[in-house]
DNA sequence: TTTAGCACTTTGATTAAAGGAGTGCTAAAC
DNA sequence: GTTTAGCACTCCTTTAATCAAAGTGCTAAA
């Protein structure tokens, strides 16, 4: 698709986008003739422009302003033209700082790292904690803590647990919840987490028997904990930023950013994209995300022993120093990883066995 | 302070108020006179706005607007103007749907409890899950996963519950879980959060034989678990409601607001404001935060068995529907609370300090 | 194929005028 | 003493008109 374009395009399209990502104006011809990179005359460079536009790299805000890209031609720059960014001294002591933090805890690298990632970017910068894929229940456990109220505990295959504390109107006790214990492991320990759907749970009301009462309220934790273990924490660091950037001061455009940040799902969503374990840039509504519109969202996932645990990113508008923010990200997911590697040291997660029991 | 405002002043400073909040427009003379409720004539009333300005309780944005309050004018009338707003029942349906959740969950009730609120009032809302000082560990619970493998829970008297995968060297069953299980339990259950020290903990490798190699994950744990417990959460929802408010379109003022939020330092400081037990209305710079210009805040903590467990509360322009605004925040608030502590009759939860086993 | 030249468009900033809203003050009325 | 009608004044907002700047597309020549 790309090969339609002759050197001399792609040399005036990478300038553009640069001059664009720069300034923020339009970019007209005059000015790359002034840039000294081309012996070309103002003219040339509006044909070839034109060109440019009709194939669909450019557009024009109105008729007499410069051409600015258009999400292909972004598109183009970032796989094909954009230049590699050497991160300066200064930029890599401060990732570096954050990463040689003593601490292994993936929770707080993550952290850290949106706040590190949205200072040195000057965009926003999301950081997400990212639980793997496929997740199967291993086995619940039932607490008592008085008769009206036991806690809930869901063991995930991947090492993880979710808790839940359940007030029930029925008096239960030991034996009660030994008994309910069994039905649930019976109905739902082993299985696949996609696998238990609301109606596959509700056929464990058979097996209660006067207890039965009990499963409702049960039956919605299992679902609530099953959708919250799908449910990664995401953690949005300067939002502030985003008023930094002219194309945000529409009001519009920043209120579906705001309401994204606040949802949340869609952003996940987005973070979701398979394909490539480098870093991915998704620009505008690339993805047919709406709220996507003018944005766009680079990011790369925290790969840890070929696990995915979890992903930096940041989020502008497409007018972004795309090769600056992916050295950064690129720099810090990898640092982040590097960090959480070795050490199997006391009271951490120790690495997946491949089978226990 | 206030004796000198006669009661024509008061209703002509809440029919202001009132009438600002709703349109967001400086009010005149003629508008008063307009709205039937004064028999005066707009000259009358325009001599005691003078009064009032001069008083410092109203000013105008230019020669020629209407009044606008002060900070001072907010102040007198949520203090003695202001009058109670009864919820809808499509507002009590929708705050009483949140709270039936058959969770006595804080975390979940508070992370809810954010975005009901944000919708309810159309306000940016947050929610605080605050650890009083006072927090006990009420029991441990271990769940053997396999030989090398277990899961450790803890539950403390606040209702929420921390867990951690052990791995161990040292193979362990059932009983030896059962055993360590009794020992933590007889160590560490039933006291406060604050008293668990490091060396406390050490205490407990004596008694565990020749498993006391199992102590130190624990103790490490336990530790992290007692820490994190104390960090207090803060949610913010609804941040895009700020748009909706033309005092925020102000561009210096919504960076300040996003600011604020990302930081969310300052924003707990304030959440801190000790005093009264009801709702507490904060107004603009009144306890001399700048970002907060133009802005109150308005929460309540939420306080089970006399420990502050929480608190809700709601962030948006001092042009601000206050009645609606507390009365949300009260019904939410106390709601929360019942549902951590339900009604005795119940005879549910016991009070922290009893004992436990 | 490239370039110089030029007419044309659109934007943005500036200015001027008109209209509106609301006030403060004065003097008269209650 | 209080209240009110009347009126001049101030300041904001909107609209329209003008002007300069920027950039283009097109044509014809190099």
């Amino acid at each position: 698709m790309y090969y339609e374009l002759s050197p001399r395009k792609q040399a005036i399209l990478k300038a553009i986008v640069d001059a664009y990502i720069e300034t923020g104006d339009p970019v007209g011809s005059k000015a790359l003739t002034q840039s000294k990179q081309f012996v070309l005359s103002s003219a040339t460079i509006r044909n070839e422009m034109a060109e440019l536009e009709a194939l669909g790299y450019l557009e024009q805000p109105h008729t007499s302003a410069g051409r600015i890209p258009t999400e292909l031609g972004y598109r183009f720059y970032v796989d094909a033209l954009m230049q590699d960014y050497a991160l300066s001294q200064g930029e890599l002591a401060e990732l570096n700082s954050m990463l040689k933090a003593k601490t292994a805890e993936l929770d707080k690298l993550i952290q850290n790292a949106g706040k590190v990632m949205a200072n040195l970017t000057n965009y926003t910068a999301i950081a997400v904690k990212q639980s793997s894929g496929k997740n199967t229940v291993t086995r619940f456990s039932l607490t008592l803590i008085d008769e009206n109220n036991f806690l809930l505990v869901m063991v995930c295959g991947n090492r993880s647990a979710k808790t839940r504390f359940v007030r029930t109107d029925i008096p239960v006790n030991e034996e009660v919840l030994e008994m309910l214990s069994q039905v649930l492991n019976n109905f739902v320990a082993g299985r696949d987490l996609s696998t238990i759907t609301l109606p596959y749970l509700m056929q464990m009301e058979n097996c209660l028997g006067q207890y039965s009462g009990l499963v409702s309220p049960i039956i919605k934790f299992v679902y609530d904990a099953v959708g919250e273990e799908n449910q990664r924490d995401l953690r949005i660091d300067g939002v502030d930023k985003l008023l930094e950037y002219p194309e945000f001061l529409d009001q519009g455009k920043l209120k579906d950013m705001l309401g994204m940040f606040d949802r949340k799902e869609e952003l996940l969503e987005l973070l979701d994209e398979e394909g490539t374990n480098d870093v991915t840039i998704l620009i505008g509504k690339e993805k047919g995300v709406q709220a996507m519109e003018g944005s766009s969202l680079v990011f790369k996932k925290i790969v840890v022993d070929g696990k995915t645990v979890g992903a930096v990113g940041v989020i502008g508008p497409c007018r972004m120093d795309y090769s600056k923010v992916v050295s950064a990200i690129r720099y810090l997911s990898d640092g982040i990883a590097d960090a959480m590697h070795p050490r199997p040291s006391l009271g951490e997660i120790p690495p997946p066995d491949d089978n226990h029991k």
